[in-house]
DNA sequence: GTCTTTGTACTGACCGGTCAGTTAAGAAGG
DNA sequence: CCTTCTTAACTGACCGGTCAGTACAAAGAC
């Protein structure tokens, strides 16, 4: 098997508690209790601390943006918007630590797997990048992308974190009646 | 002297390695070294590490929310909305390391600055949620504030981070003409 | 004017604990 | 019995926090 399900219990409870506290305030001792395995099984399958974040973040990476570009696939100007804002909040919603650790590590730098994190910002921006400049050639695509995309991920996360009794609708209504 | 050269140099010192490495991974000595200090000054003057971060985020609160309420203040509808995204794109561009941690901590628990960070979130998004309520009452004013918070944060750390040739204005535009 | 005292700011060597990573031996399974 | 995987014990580096001591200025004491 691939991935054998040491390896899935390990990048599970990781995922969780770094989203939570942070990578350095997360110890392998810790990572490996909460996934019910000895400490030693974490280096036998990720060779290194930093090497086990390198596979989360690749998972989460691909996951990402296959569904982003996936959502807007063959739609065009406010539907592939719409689209794409749908898809960021439920993906969010599938793996919020995932979204949490993408907000907290973009901004920071030389870290080992800071590439990995730029590329899904890189990915996911583009695809909104590339619908604003299809759809609003006046407008600047970059700096537009990481505003539908910022108010997206943090109202995302305001309602998983805060509200969680919200519906999806909620949010995405939200979030659809802000932007033009 | 209330505040000292040396807490200065330390809390400047502290504030930009951990907004770049995290909190954790900065280590006391690494900063006293960067503030041309003692580790022990960091000690004789703050306590312990995280009374340190305590420090630098009550600073921050209350800075961010005293110009954000100003900003605000006697103005209604899209006249608020617009003074409020430049007030906090300005303070974005003169403290990009508190955007930084903020962006980083807000979601996540267990520390003991946790409170003053949330209550820098809750006081900003008040400030937005109340001029949503006002102005367009049909709509969530907690989602929409987040949504618009998020917008500008998120687009305010990219033209910091990754465009930092553009201006504030761009920036502005940008935001402005994303969300009605 | 000089000597002693006192208080404050700061220093850096040191200690105890924690943590990433290693290793050697054992289980599981074909 | 051999490969693959897992484990517990161990090691050495690093880090937060402590503490005994230095520097120095201000304030009496005479």
């Amino acid at each position: 098997m691939r991935t054998s399900a040491t390896r899935e219990h390990i990048v599970e409870a990781a995922l969780a508690l770094v989203a939570d506290r942070g990578f350095t305030a997360t110890s392998v001792e810790d990572i490996a209790t909460a996934a019910g395995v000895a400490k030693g099984s974490v280096f036998y399958n990720f060779g290194s601390k930093s090497g086990l974040f390198e596979a989360i973040i690749t998972e989460g990476v691909g996951r990402l943006t296959a569904a982003l570009r996936g959502a807007a696939e063959g739609l065009h100007g406010r539907e592939a918007l719409e689209s794409l804002v749908t898809e960021l909040l439920t993906q969010i919603r599938a793996h919020p630590d995932f979204a949490k650790l993408m907000v907290a590590e973009t901004f920071r730098t030389g870290r080992s797997w800071q590439d990995s994190i730029r590329l899904v910002r890189d990915e996911s921006m583009g695809t909104f990048a590339a619908v604003v400049a299809e759809t609003w050639p006046e407008r600047d695509p970059f700096l537009t992308a990481s505003a539908l995309f910022g108010a997206t991920l943090l109202a995302g996360l305001e309602w998983l974190v805060f509200q969680p009794d919200r519906t999806l609708e909620d949010v995405r209504a939200a979030v659809l009646a802000t932007v033009r």
